[in-house]
RNA sequence: GCCCGGGUGGUGUAAUUGGUAGCCACGAGGGACUUAAAAUCCCUUGCCCUCAUACGGCGUGCCGGUUCAAGUCCGGCCCCGGGCACCA
């Protein structure tokens, strides 16, 4: 055996050894459990992986090797998301098909994996842009298509101008596109869509099952924005025209404030405003102002701190259904179109931005919510308990309000009032409902004018189609007489076709419309004269069911063998970074719950259970980019330090799911591990010895048990760096010994494998063994083994630490306190005082009150 | 502004979820081996007081509380990171 621990030698071996062998071939033995274990699978970009790209694969590759070991069927693949603009845009600078671009990447990337030693089975590799992957891709959006969760929309969208190309909201940093930074603006223009809403409640509603990070549930909640409220009409009233059937509808959750509604505000964009010319008096104005809406960008609409406008409808009052009073209506911009019916009832005593315009307009500002059930001034009951909720209107009506803090009231001429206080209460001023709580308020108000409770979202359909060349082609032909048809299944895929140039047209269009032979065809219905849609699907197409396609990638007759399906789903561990939160992660679940409904697939969540990785960064704390020249390439690291030294660093820096930095001069730590495990082998018993050897030290057999358990529920729970820290701690006290026992080392090697292979398959090996320690079964703790002779037990005083003792591990709670009491240092902090208070926690410490 | 995380030695972090704060690792200091250096091995390493590795005191962002006992629970703040943002 060599002298020296020779990584290149040792991992360059066994990687041919394993490749040759197929150990890494997924095995579809239906007897055995299943773990199916996955890695968002990379865009396979121009600059190649740095040392933070891997973090994530390392574990589920540590996890997967453990599953296996525990005797589990792993599956455990790896493919591209190769579809989307960067490599479009590579393209363009480099003047090569996108398709070879992606060819390059691709080879470049897995050759990078290749040398970390992962234990993919590469056999099951998907490439999006494959045409035998889009077909499905394709397929599916033919199914949304006819169940009606697809359709041509002309609605305003997100434009880069940039890019151009139409951007979904969820392709949006703010109002700036996520790829460029640019600047986004509406532009209406003819797209796919996908109804994502009808989904809404499940996506939402489901999320409770799921075993997510809470971070990362709660981030799909907030976009998801569910909001329960009412719908409540207006009636209209027109000085001009005296037409007073018009009518218009609010949205708002808090209807129990209805009475305290002094102006309503419809959206700029407002269709009714059209309908309504002829009864407004200032339609010039309104005109104007909705001029200068379209010309801001949405920042200048959305910049924080803008003081608020708009302009009144003279000549249009609106009638509150409550109380039949007359309210003035405004358009403002801080309406949204796109949200609940772009239109609002505004109770400036009770919401910030209504607040905010009333001041500004001089607006009367009513008050109709107490911030405290009015009871608990009013009137307290028997047991001094504050009455909550319901209290009589007719003490509640007169009085004062002291729960409002004086010094924050203001004057502005006509009514008292702290700034907007936007909680719950009781009602005020609010006829017959005075005196109700809020959430009572809120159902019987809504009934009393006839309106509707009503559930809103801020979550926005998904436009599915994008202006650019690089992506699965929309298998629609249009028309003039049949309109959007579908492309027949038998005639998918509809390949993307070669151009001379991947540009953008600039007008809107994709390069695709300027491919006439591609571009012409027969309708399919009809057989007359008809154009294929020229936009191509967003880049998350292929990212929302790829999961689906490793469990049967080569499938050419199905989406997927449902019988295999059935075995391999649902993911039982997803590992990825947070950042795919609001798009991949929804989009795909949305996807599996439609393929779910239509029987596709046997289960409606495709993810059981998700770990987010923690971004490695730069070694100055920022992020690992070309641009700062601060990248470290995995390649360099694997050549000096070796991939099992990689892995294991990789694994100890920190919280897995936490961010931190890379270091130079840490990694150096588990090199020397790894060393020192190669060192110490020369101090472990032959074979020959091996029958003999009992446990001569009883300690650290003891401490042996608890490293197993410890490795082996850490990385169940991905606590990658405390399992790391276990070994080493093992490590040091193994190295002590002048023997080492055969048996104990091997197992020693078998927790090891999963963090450094290489080295454990070399060290196997070399002790004797010709099996692949891979295949080898993970070793179990005995329990009767892990718990120690001697306890430690400390002594407070005063909820000080004074002493510690030892004591056996069975000797009895008298024992035990009769002991702590006996200690020499007792004399001085307990003395002659009585113990007032002797507590025992059993098997820790002693606390002694005097 | 709202919603999530987080704040512990010089650094990355650990702490059986209320029970001896600082495990493991890096760095630093000292020593051994060596002609020398590297590597390796041994010792020290939260802060203050101290000749002392004696006796003590302080200490987990800040202030207060609950408890025999708080890094951990409760209330109020201050910073840092992420997400959302005129969503009615």
């Amino acid at each position: 055996m060599a002298k020296n621990y020779d990584h290149k030698k040792i991992e360059a071996k066994w990687q041919r050894e394993w490749e040759k062998a197929e150990i890494y071939k997924t095995k579809e033995d239906k007897d055995k459990k299943k773990c199916y274990v996955l890695d968002m699978f990379p865009y396979p970009s121009g600059e190649g992986l740095h040392v933070g790209h891997p973090k994530g694969y390392i574990a589920t590759d540590v996890y997967s090797r453990f599953k296996k070991m525990s005797g589990f069927n792993i599956l455990h693949p790896m493919g591209w998301d190769a579809f989307g603009l960067p490599a479009e845009q590579y393209a363009i600078k480099n003047k090569i098909h996108p398709r070879v671009a992606v060819e390059k990447n691709v080879a470049r990337f897995k050759e990078q994996l290749s040398i970390i030693g992962l234990n993919y089975d590469w056999e099951r590799e998907i490439n999006t842009t494959d045409t035998k992957y889009y077909k499905w891709t394709q397929w599916i959006f033919l199914k949304l298509l006819e169940k009606g969760l697809a359709y041509e929309s002309y609605e305003p969208i997100n434009w880069c101008p940039s890019c151009q190309t139409g951007l979904a909201n969820e392709d949006l940093d703010g109002s700036a596109c996520e790829r460029c930074g640019t600047t986004v603006e509406k532009k209406p223009m003819r797209q796919w869509v996908l109804r994502i809403t009808d989904y809404a409640d499940r996506l939402l509603e489901d999320l409770d099952v799921l075993d997510w990070p809470d971070s990362i549930k709660e981030l799909q909640r907030n976009w998801i924005g569910r909001s329960e409220g009412a719908l409540i009409k207006f009636k209209v009233k027109s000085q001009k025209s005296k037409v007073t059937n018009d009518e218009f509808e609010v949205f708002t959750t808090r209807p129990d404030t209805l009475f305290g509604a002094t102006y309503c505000v419809m959206a700029p964009e407002h269709a009714l405003l059209d309908e309504w010319k002829d009864s407004i008096e200032n339609w010039d104005d309104i005109e104007e102002y909705r001029e200068e809406m379209k010309k801001k960008t949405e920042i200048e609409r959305t910049a924080e701190g803008k003081e608020k406008t708009g302009v009144r409808l003279a000549g249009v009052t609106a009638i509150n259904p409550a109380n039949q009073e007359e309210l003035p209506v405004f358009i403002a911009d801080y309406v949204l179109a796109q949200y609940g019916t772009g239109a609002i009832m505004a109770v400036p005593a009770h919401d910030t931005r209504d607040y905010e315009f009333a001041k500004k307009f001089g607006l009367p500002i009513r008050e109709v919510i107490s911030p405290r059930p009015l009871a608990s001034y009013l009137s307290t009951s028997s047991e001094g308990e504050t009455e909550r909720g319901c209290v009589k209107k007719a003490s509640a009506e007169n009085s004062p309000h002291p729960d409002l803090p004086s010094k924050e009231r203001e004057e502005d001429g006509r009514t008292k009032i702290q700034c907007p206080y936007i909680g719950d209460g009781a009602l005020i001023n609010s006829g017959t409902f005075s005196g109700m709580s809020s959430p009572e308020a809120k159902k019987a108000v809504t009934e009393f004018v006839g309106g509707e409770m009503k559930t809103t979202y801020k979550l926005r359909e998904w436009v599915f189609s994008r202006q650019r060349y690089w992506g699965e082609p929309i298998p629609i032909v249009h028309c003039e007489r049949c309109g959007a048809v579908p492309v027949p299944e038998k005639d998918l895929p509809v390949k993307l076709p070669d151009v001379d140039s991947y540009e953008p047209s600039g007008t809107g269009e994709s390069p695709l419309a300027n491919i006439h032979d591609w571009v012409n065809v027969k309708c399919p219905k009809c057989r007359g004269e008809a154009k294929r849609e020229t936009n191509t699907m967003p880049q998350w197409a292929g990212s929302s069911w790829y999961y689906l396609r490793y469990i049967d990638p080569r499938n050419q007759n199905e989406l997927v063998s449902k019988e295999k399906e059935k075995y391999w789903s649902s993911v039982d561990m997803y590992v990825g970074g947070a950042e795919h939160a609001t798009r991949h992660l929804i989009y795909a679940r949305f996807w599996h719950k439609f393929l779910f409904d239509i029987g596709a697939v046997n289960y409606d969540e495709p993810f059981a259970k998700l770990q987010s990785v923690g971004l490695i960064m730069a070694e100055d704390g920022r992020k690992m980019s070309k641009r700062w020249g601060n990248v470290i390439n995995p390649d360099d690291i694997v050549e000096t330090y070796g991939a099992d030294t990689l892995r294991m660093y990789e694994m100890f820096m920190g919280p897995f799911d936490q961010s931190s930095a890379w270091s130079t001069e840490s990694i150096i730590g588990p090199r020397r591990f790894l060393e020192k495990i190669w060192r110490i082998f020369s101090k472990v018993k032959s074979k020959k010895e091996k029958e003999k050897s009992t446990t001569e030290n009883e300690k650290l057999e003891i401490l042996f048990n608890q490293t197993i358990k410890r490795v082996s529920e850490n990385i169940e729970d991905f606590k990658f760096n405390t399992a790391v820290s276990g070994m080493m701690i093992f490590l040091n006290e193994l190295e002590k010994e002048e023997n080492i026992e055969r048996g104990m080392f091997e197992g020693f090697l078998k927790l090891l494998t999963p963090f450094a292979p290489h080295i454990a398959e070399e060290l196997w090996h070399e002790a004797g063994n010709d099996t692949f320690i891979y295949n080898e079964p993970w070793p179990k703790h005995d329990d009767a083994k892990i718990i120690e002779d001697m306890m430690t037990i400390a002594v407070q005083v005063n909820g000080k630490l004074r002493a510690t003792f030892e004591i056996e591990g069975d000797a009895s709670e008298e024992e035990v306190k009769r002991k702590a009491l006996e200690q020499k240092e007792m004399t001085k902090w307990v003395g002659e005082n009585i113990p007032k208070k002797v507590i025992y926690v059993k098997n820790k410490l002693v606390s002694i009150v005097v």
